[in-house]
DNA sequence: GTATGCATGTAATACGTTACATGATTGT
DNA sequence: ACAATCATGTAACGTATTACATGCATAC
């Protein structure tokens, strides 16, 4: 029997036989670049990384070497399989799905929503305008990074990246002109 | 000791809170909700609502009446308690941190900049183009139910939703322009 | 000599997913 | 009679989060 091995992989796990493929790197540079990149946001906590290589290295789509075999804590620098670049492809070659753009679900909204119904107009107006000062911090270092960053990145992360930085500020639109709307139905309960 | 309830609720735990103070639910009401609109993306299987509205139970949050006693599934109906109302505001009043923005973060972009990068041009513009009519497609879907459901929503309700269709369409227009400039390069690859 | 960064990992816990399971009620 | 829908749950499994833990190298 052909034993496929059709174990199911997160995210984490895919994002992270892309960032081997594009070079060999140790968990640690790893950890290093979750927490410095705007990358779609993955923990850079120890204990998602390191267990997530291992379960790799247990199903042969990455390899380790090992650096510095002297002392006490080797480094080890991991490099994705044939295997494991197969299974990054397959994954990369899969068309998109509905569920799949649902899932980019957000959280926030689900707030605001609430906020609105439970809290009232006021306190909805209050969630708004801290969003909309930590949205347009965060767009405008989304903007720095971009200026900074884009001329060495590959095509498609700087297009990634640029819908990063599209997505966001109309979040920031959106929030602006929400913004508008509660202050005149505050206004109009006022006067009536 | 004044036994301060610190216990860390997940998003879903307080969708169903939201959802029960708008009116009392039963478990499979709850499940049908989440099947039927576009909240965020929660999924409807049991084996996540039900664990969930038991837990809110253990922690008070909220309370169940049970109807036809005499069957022997009961139908349960659940509502907050006090404290639940009151978890609810303060998580409802809180102001929007940098760390919850980004959490919503983009999935399929990590797989189209990986998939420019590790299949070439060719494999993000077939990439692009699943993604453009999928998008267009729920895009269409979603102003469907926009027009349908808005005006008997509540103002945050409504505004949440909009972001929902402007997020969507920025992302289609994206894809669009993505898909152009992915077309250039090919093309100027082909002549030279 | 002390703090910070490099570098690796483990343990406890809880949550979500999938699959399994039961049985009542309503419609055809 | 049969199918679909109402309605509720449990069990196995894997994974993410948080906190804990070790120790070297370098800079101040």
């Amino acid at each position: 029997m052909l034993r496929t091995v059709s174990a199911r992989h997160t995210t984490l796990d895919y994002a992270i036989l892309g960032l081997l493929s594009q070079e060999p790197r140790s968990g640690y540079a790893l950890r290093k670049l979750f927490a410095a990149t705007p990358m779609g946001h993955f923990s850079d906590s120890p204990g998602s990384i390191y267990p997530a290589l291992a379960r790799l290295r247990r199903r042969g789509l990455v390899t380790a070497t090992v650096q510095n075999r002297r002392t006490l804590r080797p480094r080890q620098v991991f490099r994705p399989t044939a295997a494991g670049l197969r299974t990054l492809k397959v994954w990369l070659s899969a068309p998109v799905t509905r569920e799949e753009l649902i899932a980019a679900g957000s959280d926030l909204m689900l707030r605001f929503a609430f906020a609105e119904e439970v809290l009232g107009p006021a306190a909805a107006l209050r969630f708004l305008q801290s969003l909309e000062s930590v949205l347009a911090a965060y767009v405008e270092e989304l903007e720095r990074y971009y200026e900074e960053a884009s001329p060495s990145m590959p095509l498609g992360g700087r297009l990634a990246l640029r819908l990063g930085v599209e997505s966001h500020r109309t979040h920031l639109r959106w929030a602006q002109e929400a913004i508008r709307e509660l202050g005149r139905v505050g206004r109009r309960k006022e006067v009536v």
